[in-house]
DNA sequence: TAGGCCATCTGGTCCT
DNA sequence: AGGACCAGATGGCCTA
């Protein structure tokens, strides 16, 4: 077994060892050819620079008396060795005044830097609000928005080419595509919530529901996964079926007939492949919440632009086409604060008055 | 405690 | 010269 394992694993480690000295070798000639200036600073910069944060509060501390003595160190033992003599412009001596003034700079820079991430986050906030499923108090980290937010348009690519309704569990999957398991989870789980018609039962937990009458094809496979095998969990309580992946942590889904493995081969998959969501009502990994919390949880439906005077707001997706009505996701009490946006993408009525307004 | 995520600082590069 | 952008490094916070 480990000789096998060997023999197939040797020639490519060969073969990278190999790719790495060579890449070393060049990397290494580079540096030697650095060498020849070892004094490389920009005239302005101070010298030796620190690693990390701990370097502006050294700076921000001051040093102006030593900066040119330090200056003079700098470059001061270029001659000794057998190090060839830079060339080039002489460099400039850091006064006590373009000391300080290099400290402002950087001072300045940092504070623009800092704006600049501010209102990459603010405008990474507001594409937070026009994906699927926002929530205020449980945000979807940096990538997995990003990553959502593709896959979301991507999906609606695909419902205006095929001029025709996924159902919820193809949709699902093209959301939840190279997402993690945490956010496919919360994603579908909130799809899942605004998909069902009415709650015969408000568990005392708030993440169990029942789904007597969805309007999906999805509810009648059943679905496996470390959540099912908690106290909270209850057959037949609507587990929506996506994928059916063996993950080695505990995770088994199970493939609803005919349907298809994900391909997380293709080029537009990226990052790890989430393993299959356990879509019983409530959320697992990081956004899910103790039974506690999850009390806290109200789901409710977010619209914006062309939808907003709909009454209903449920999701019209579904092999039936039918509009489940009644399930608004406002009258589940427990959740808070997770809006749903896909429901106002995806109908077709939307879609067709926006595009004839 | 490890790993993920994030904010911040920093230096380099490119552009105006 | 200065600003925008980028990527690396670092440390803090949180969670499993």
């Amino acid at each position: 077994m480990l000789s096998r394992l060997f023999s197939e694993v040797l020639p490519d480690v060969q073969r990278l060892a190999a790719d790495w000295v060579e890449d070393n070798e060049v990397e290494d000639s580079k540096a030697k050819e650095d060498d020849h200036e070892p004094c490389h600073l920009e005239d302005d910069e101070l010298d030796e620079p620190l690693e990390g944060s701990s370097r502006a509060e050294s700076e921000m501390a001051g040093d102006d008396d030593e900066d040119e003595e330090a200056e003079e160190e700098e470059c001061g033992d270029e001659n000794s060795g057998d190090k060839p003599k830079k060339r080039g412009p002489k460099k400039r001596k850091m006064t006590a005044a373009r000391v300080e003034r290099s400290k402002m700079r950087r001072v300045k820079a940092n504070a623009r830097e800092r704006m600049r991430m501010h209102d990459l986050n603010s405008a990474l906030d507001n594409l937070r609000k026009v994906v699927p499923c926002y929530s205020k108090t449980q945000k979807l980290s940096k990538i997995e928005t990003l990553r959502l937010a593709k896959n979301y348009i991507l999906a609606l690519g695909e419902i205006l080419r095929n001029g025709k309704r996924p159902d919820v569990v193809t949709y699902v999957q093209m959301l939840c595509k190279g997402l993690s398991q945490p956010t496919t989870n919360l994603v579908a789980g909130c799809l899942q919530l605004n998909t069902r018609n009415f709650l015969t039962e408000q568990c005392s937990d708030g993440a169990r529901f029942h789904m007597p009458s969805s309007p999906f094809s999805v509810h009648p496979y059943s679905y496996r996964c470390s959540r099912l095998s908690s106290p909270h969990y209850q057959p037949g309580t609507g587990a929506l079926n996506l994928r059916s992946h063996s993950y080695g942590s505990g995770y088994e889904a199970v493939y609803p007939p005919g349907g298809t493995s994900p391909d997380y081969s293709s080029p537009d998959y990226e990052g790890q492949h989430s393993p299959p969501v356990c879509l019983n009502g409530g959320l697992s990994g990081r956004q899910q919440e103790s039974s506690e919390t999850d009390r806290n949880y109200h789901y409710s439906v977010h619209y914006s632009g062309l939808t907003t005077s709909r009454p209903s707001h449920s999701i019209p997706f579904g092999p039936s086409g039918t509009r489940s009505g009644g399930a608004h996701s406002e009258n589940i009490p427990p959740f808070h604060d997770v809006h749903l946006h896909h429901d106002r993408a995806p109908p077709y009525e939307d879609l067709n008055a926006f595009f004839h307004n």
